[in-house]
DNA sequence: GGCGTTGCAC
């Protein structure tokens, strides 16, 4: 391109640099050598280079580009934004997030859906869940992504009842936002609000099956979320790492239950259990347990497996 | 002219 002479079209050289950005074999800094060398520039390359350094986790360097760009007069578009909130929002900064916030009423992109999202997501993800409900309630058009992104923020902040009501609210639920609730349900403890809406699913993807199974898990019902891998197993479906991690997480929990079952049970024929460091009985008398008794009772769990 | 947003584990 630079022998033809192609490079200085500024059509034919965003080609290349969003070629650049989208290769994994091309490192960020080599694709900015290439941003850095386009003698005319517009928005769509800026966005580019910007993209690029917030999706390999170089957020803040994309916000010093976005800086730049204003610097340069470089007229930021509808795109922009969304790149740049975005980045904002990884490193978990509101008061950056603000500023950019204004930035964007001020060029009126404020009535972009997809601006309005990514300052959803923007705060909700700072923790700013009042702010991102403004957003929301002032947008002109929402849709699904408004409101699986509000739902979102309710679902961090741990309001079941909001989010409850958020979800009864949706004209319309995708499989995203019904998983969102299940994940709720789970943290919350409400495990058989977390089955129900499960059941009712028309739809049913691999992070359903992974919420599920993980509700159990941190509700400490390890056989059942064994049993509900087993279910899905014998549907057939595809698993990936995050729902190994979550069934191994329940067998390593159920191993420790009845690892502690069969302590329990062999401590008894021993006849030990009185003892205090065992049971944490106030008047047993404190004792340690003989070294014969505690090979033999390693031996036996060691049996068990 | 081509680009942008949401959900699961430890």
């Amino acid at each position: 391109m630079i022998l033809t002479g192609y490079i200085k079209d500024t059509f034919a050289a965003s080609r290349l640099l969003k070629f650049s950005t989208d290769s994994n074999f091309i490192h960020v800094d080599y694709s900015y050598k290439i941003f850095n060398h386009l003698e005319r520039s517009n928005g769509f390359i800026w966005n580019a280079m910007m993209r690029a350094y917030s999706q390999r986790n170089h957020p803040q360097k994309a916000i010093l580009l976005y800086k730049l760009m204003v610097e340069k007069n470089v007229c930021p578009d509808k795109y922009t934004y969304p790149v740049v909130v975005q980045a904002v929002s990884t490193r978990v900064d509101a008061l950056e997030g603000k500023e950019i916030h204004s930035h964007v009423l001020k060029m009126g992109f404020d009535s972009d859906v997809y601006v309005g999202n990514t300052l959803i997501n923007m705060y909700a993800v700072c923790g700013d869940i009042s702010d991102a409900r403004k957003v929301f309630d002032e947008m002109p058009v929402l849709d699904l992504v408004s409101w699986n992104s509000i739902l979102a923020g309710y679902v961090q902040m741990g309001d079941v009842e909001k989010a409850k009501l958020m979800f009864d609210q949706m004209p319309r639920k995708n499989v995203i936002a019904s998983n969102s609730m299940i994940v709720l349900f789970g943290r919350s403890g409400r495990v058989s609000e977390a089955r129900q809406l499960f059941d009712e699913m028309d739809e049913r993807d691999l992070v359903s099956w992974t919420a599920l199974i993980s509700c159990y898990d941190q509700n400490e019902i390890y056989e059942e979320a064994l049993a509900t891998f087993t279910e899905m197993y014998a549907r057939g479906i595809t698993v990936d790492e995050v729902l190994i991690i979550s069934v191994l997480s329940a067998c390593a929990n159920l191993l420790v239950v009845k690892t502690g079952a069969l302590i329990h049970g062999l401590a008894l024929r021993i006849g030990i259990d009185s003892y205090r460091c065992i049971s944490g009985s106030r008047d047993a008398p404190k004792s340690d347990i003989p070294k014969n008794v505690a090979t033999d009772l390693w031996t036996e769990v060691l049996k068990g497996f």
